[in-house]
Formats: C-alpha cells, sequence, structure tokens
DNA sequence: ATATAGAACCTTGCATTGCAAAGTACCCCA
DNA sequence: TGGGGTACTTTGCAATGCAAGGTTCTATAT
C-alpha cells in the first residue's frame, strides 16, 4: 500500500463528477479538462479519460460534435445532455453526503494536540 | 450507470481512512466498526470490512488481539500501530487535499440560480 | 512526393477492490 | 446432542483507473 495510491483511491468516483462539472460550463475536448483537472491538481490521463467519456456517452449523459482545428485532426467537443445536467445534480448531493459523513468520522477522532 | 453506484463508487477510497480513524479512537472489533460507520451513514458490510482488515494488517498498520465474548468466539480487536497512525495522517492530508481541489472544480461551475 | 513531428483519438490488458454469497468455527443453553 | 446466535474467512464477480501501444489526421520541411 504505496502513498502514490492514496490519492488515486480517492479520486475514484469523485472523476465523473468533476469532468462533467467541467463540461457543464463550457464545451471543452479532451486535452481542455486534462488541462482543467491538472489546474486544481487532481491529475488525470488520456487512458482514463476517454474511457470514462464513452461511458458517460453511452449513459446518455454526454453528446459531442466534431470541430476542425488548425493545429492537427478534429477534436471532440463534448456537451452535456439534460439526463447529464440531473445526473450532475445527484452527483453533487451524494458527494455532499460524503463528505459530511467523512467529516464525522475524522473529525471525532482528531486528538487537538 | 445506476444512482445506487454513486455513493459506493465515492466511498473507495475514504472507507480505509474512516476506518482507521475509528480504529485510533479505541479498541474495536469489527462489528463495532460496521456500527460507527453505520451511524455516519456510511454502509458498509463483512465482505468488505474483513478483507480490508487483512490489508491493513499485512500492511503493517493494524495489529490486533483475541479478546474473549460472552456471547459467543473470541473476537478480534485491533489497534493501530506507529505506521498506521501515520498512514492515517497522510491520508487526512490527502482527503483534505481531494475536498479542496473537487470543490474548486465544482464551484466554479455553480449557476446559483 | 516523402518524411517527420505533433496533436488527437482509441484500445488492450492488468491490478485493485467493494461486495454478495457461501463456508467455517466457536459459544451457550436446553 | 442439537439448535441458534455470533464472529471470522474465503471465493468469485464486476467496475474502473491507468500504463502502454496503436491509428489517424494536419502541417512543415526536405
Amino acid at each position: 500500500m504505496k502513498t502514490d495510491n492514496i490519492q488515486r483511491q480517492m479520486k475514484k468516483g469523485v472523476l465523473e463528477m468533476c469532468i462533467l462539472a467541467i463540461i457543464s460550463r463550457r464545451e471543452v475536448y479532451t486535452s481542455d479538462i486534462i488541462e482543467k483537472l491538472k489546474e486544481a491538481e487532481l491529475i488525470v490521463v488520456e487512458g482514463t479519460l476517454y474511457p470514462m467519456l464513452s461511458r458517460l456517452k453511452s449513459a446518455g449523459y454526454l453528446e459531442y460534435s466534431w470541430r476542425e482545428s488548425k493545429y492537427g485532426p478534429p477534436r471532440k467537443y463534448y456537451q452535456l445532455t439534460e439526463a447529464g445536467s440531473e445526473f450532475l445534480n445527484n452527483l453533487e448531493g451524494s458527494w455532499g453526503k460524503l463528505v459530511n459523513s467523512v467529516e464525522n468520522i475524522v473529525e471525532k477522532n482528531t486528538n487537538h494536540e
């Protein structure tokens, strides 16, 4: 159990929410998302993101449109669907509950030395 | 992607921290831990907890001592090791960072309607 | 034309791990 | 001796983050 794994494990389950949140702000493509996450110090790599976006698309939470780029092949720009907005709301609710639960447990144990 | 899975996915990675936090308060055995988690509305079942405790034990973060019970077979009461305390501190640090990161991402997108 | 570089997308395989379900072992009491 | 309750353990499955490798497209230099 390495320290490296800690952040990784914890990220699980909130990544979808973060990605949907980023897309909800404005249409973005994959590299934009990676950059936004990096700004928030949540490192994510392509191998994680592409399958994730596919899953969210299959689930009906996302759509995309192709746009050309001057610097390379065309890009997939993602947008949230109605269902995606709802889902994001649910995720944010669950996240809030989880944060509360964890604080209940952890704070009781903090020995303020 | 069912709503049922949301909480489950998010729980991943913080469970270890919560369990260590609970054990750090006082010596407990498995059923105690389940009950404490339930109080905080973090439902965990035996099939999750036992392998987890074994992992934490193998990693050197926990020790246990057997104690007899009036009501059944003896119980394993867990205590944190030195390494376990350190690890718990790390986890709490990572957790704090993650909460900040997520808030950075999510709050920027909240349209306070 | 051809080669090179770089951007963007996608796929495969692995390791981790929460969980359901089934199994084992112990204790008490009638 | 048998039944019920408690506790611990194991097996197999499904989900998923990620490393690594691959394909396709554009632009630029030769």
